[in-house]
DNA sequence: TGTATTGAGTGATATTTATCACAATGGCGT
DNA sequence: ACGCCATTGTGATAAATATCACTCAATACA
């Protein structure tokens, strides 16, 4: 069970009665690694938290295709799940566990109704969206101008930053990620060997620039 | 100068307060069709809300390349400019007037005190937020997607959407806002000729589809 | 220990988009 | 009416990416 003193370090800024509240409605959940939290189409029925692990959020396509937009951290929260003031409404996003998750489910019914009660909840609201939404600026930024060599040094240096420097996808999974297919990720990552840039392995590869 | 009512009008529930603080403190301010109204890079000195007019919203590239994401109508604001904490903070976008524009231009030291002040103010800023967080899902989704026929598309589709069924673009003006060349766009829009979905003039056409 | 399976390497080819070069057209000002 | 200039049309070619058809290597596991 979380404690009000676990929440406090993962939620920092909130208001006691916050914490109280979510101690109480929140329901604290997990996710095995590899497992799809939020499908796109879907309705939304309760706001997700992230409390432990690493939770990644995709653009999906009509035909299967997945295009990898942003990770989601600890203390950090689904933007889109926030605000649903409507019954019925259905999830833009696909959202898939990296790791073994926790997260707080909350009921939408509490989202309207803690906006107004709390002050640092609706602070946490406008945060949660402003920084998802820079996120995706960048996201168009690589898409709209790149080319897919620096689109995936720019894919590589993400996943660098949030787990090391080792990288344990296979080219497929990066191909599946940035929308374009496996050969084209193993040529580019061919380049990059030769360029010194990345020390490939079976399943895995070390980032050196 | 704008009067109580107006305002009303085109920003409907917000507060008596909120209606006066803004009378008080923002500046209605002009610009001309054409107009960069705010570029990449640029310090944020005041929130913008469209009170007439339409402004169009691009991420910039760092080599003049430009594009385009969504429109900003009347009652609607620059999301990046709405919360600015910190002091000196810069744009991640462009924005450009497409017709004669109005437009409300706030201090940014107002932003954080209304956010405490007024709770419909509150609201707009998070309305604001998640509207162009799914607009930039939208952009995502096409570029991440779709070849350069179906993007031309739904471009147009969008602009015919805002400003009806006659196209005023030269091909190059589109190309610029799906950083393409002009050539593929001139090319792409025969076809649509051929398929009888457009009919074409000298500096506009018509959407027939 | 052999065998199946998954991941990676690579050539050949097709498709899409970008770039270059230049011609044709139409509108606008003088 | 003429000429200029912005706009559009179009072929040729290059570059980037996608797709197909394999081979080869590693490892999982029976």
């Amino acid at each position: 069970m979380l404690t009000k003193e676990a929440l406090k370090n993962i939620f920092p800024d909130w208001e006691d009665g916050l914490y109280e509240a979510i101690l109480k409605e929140a329901e604290l959940k997990e996710a095995k690694a590899g497992t799809t939290m939020l499908k796109m189409g879907q309705n939304i029925k309760s706001a997700m938290l992230v409390v432990e692990g690493t939770v990644k959020l995709y653009q999906e396509d009509e035909d299967g295709g997945e295009y990898f937009m942003y990770h989601l951290n600890p203390g950090e929260a689904c933007a889109v799940t926030l605000v649903c003031n409507y019954h019925h409404e259905q999830s833009q996003v696909l959202a898939k566990a990296v790791t073994d998750i926790q997260y707080l489910a909350i009921p939408i019914e509490f989202m309207e109704k803690w906006l107004n009660e709390f002050k640092s909840w609706h602070y946490f609201v406008i945060r949660t969206y402003r920084s998802r939404y820079e996120e995706l600026l960048k996201t168009i930024h690589e898409t709209a101008f790149k080319n897919m060599d620096e689109r995936l040094e720019f894919y590589i240096k993400r996943h660098v930053k949030q787990f090391g420097k080792t990288i344990n996808l296979t080219h497929q999974e990066i191909a599946n990620d940035l929308n374009t297919s496996r050969e084209v990720v193993s040529r580019l990552l061919k380049k990059m060997e030769h360029n010194g840039w990345i020390i490939m392995n079976r399943n895995a590869f070390e980032w050196m620039k």
